[in-house]
DNA sequence: AAAGCGGGGAT
DNA sequence: ATCCCAGCTTT
């Protein structure tokens, strides 16, 4: 077992990427890129990291910042409870810990935004403690170089992997081993197609050596889409427009969006007028002017579909309704946080 | 145990 | 189209 690691962080040695947020102890920054890079690709979360850093250096300019702010800097990124975990554990460490970043496992691992696996790599990478770290990578290069069938997101998987990746772990350089596990997974043992050839643990690989490779790991896929359809109303009042936070558990949480009405269909210039929720929406208004309606959109996701609709519209006086809604100069929504959708549509107008 | 949560790149 | 990415939280 400790050969095999050895062989790994020797690959690792020769082949790593150079990270910002690699070879260094900061927690707070391994912390930050940990959570950025959760079901993200380098990548993809780079350039989100080095203007995170920037603008939050510590854990209590970030506790002190507004949770709007922090949701700014994480626009386009996805999945934003993790930016609104982290503004909250940041507050955490404050109260709970005098700001100083907590260096014990299950303190860690109470931090909201932390779970098994980022409390592991902080843990290994800030202080060399000795927990495993499973990923996506771990599962995979471990199912296939150990030749293990189960299905990594069932229960019995999760515990299996989680035992075989605490036997593996070289308790003599824990970070190092996690690091190099991970890039290992990244760069050789791919999920598709890996160069087998030219990997160093082919004749140890029991994937490899009972064709496969292409098979591990296993897991049983469900993931049902479903379709939403968002009509968004883009009302212009002289210079101004109406905007609001999203609230409750559901996508976009505390991002900003036009007024919405989301329907089972997506509205169209026969049949707006109708529509039960627009008439109520513009009640009491003397002139409603539909100025433009855009095309239907199709923003996928990975569990949903969402169909939206941009209908562009102005009136000639305000009513109760509105008043639900922010006012704002339309260039001003540029300083709120948006979903990826909205940022589109505004890109498109430009 | 299952569902919900974003967005993008590789194949 | 499908998979999957340095996963976590809620139901």
């Amino acid at each position: 077992m400790q050969l095999l690691s050895k062989t790994i962080v020797n690959w690792y040695n020769t082949n790593k990427r150079e990270l910002p947020w690699r070879d260094i102890n900061d927690p707070y920054r391994i912390w930050i890129s940990e959570i950025i890079l959760q079901q993200t690709r380098v990548n993809q979360g780079m350039n989100y990291y080095l203007r995170f850093i920037e603008r939050f250096p510590n854990v209590s300019v970030l506790a002190c910042a507004e949770e709007d702010e922090v949701l700014k800097y994480w626009q386009g990124l996805g999945y934003y409870s993790r930016a609104r975990n982290l503004h909250k554990a940041a507050k955490q460490i404050v109260t709970e810990f005098n700001s100083v970043f907590p260096t014990v496992h299950q303190e860690v691992l109470k931090l909201a935004g932390i779970g098994v696996y980022t409390a592991a790599a902080i843990c290994s990478f800030a202080y060399n403690q000795p927990y495993p770290v499973v990923d996506g990578n771990v599962y995979r290069v471990l199912s296939r170089l150990f030749g293990i069938d189960t299905p990594i997101d069932s229960g019995k998987g999760i515990k299996q992997f989680a035992r075989l990746a605490q036997d593996f772990l070289d308790l003599s350089q824990p970070g190092l081993h996690n690091q190099a596990l991970m890039e290992f997974g990244a760069l050789q043992c791919v999920p598709a197609s890996p160069d087998c050839k030219s990997c160093p643990l082919v004749m140890d690989c029991r994937a490899f050596a009972s064709d496969m490779v292409s098979s591990l790991p296993v897991k049983t896929q469900k993931v049902k889409v479903k379709e939403r359809f968002f009509n968004y109303l883009v009302i212009e009042f002289n210079v101004n427009t109406f905007i609001r936070k999203r609230t409750g558990a559901d996508i976009w949480k505390n991002l900003y969006e036009f007024p919405l009405i989301e329907s089972d269909h997506l509205f169209t210039a026969d049949n707006l007028f109708p529509n039960a929720d627009f008439i109520a929406l513009f009640n009491g208004i003397d002139m409603v002017n539909i100025v433009n309606i855009s095309v239907p959109v199709k923003h996928v996701l990975t569990h949903r579909i969402i169909n939206a609709v941009f209908i562009t519209l102005s009136i000639s006086n305000k009513n109760r309704q509105l008043e639900n809604y922010i006012e704002i100069p339309v260039r001003q929504i540029d300083e709120y946080a948006v979903s990826r959708l909205i940022e589109l549509f505004l890109e498109s107008r430009r």
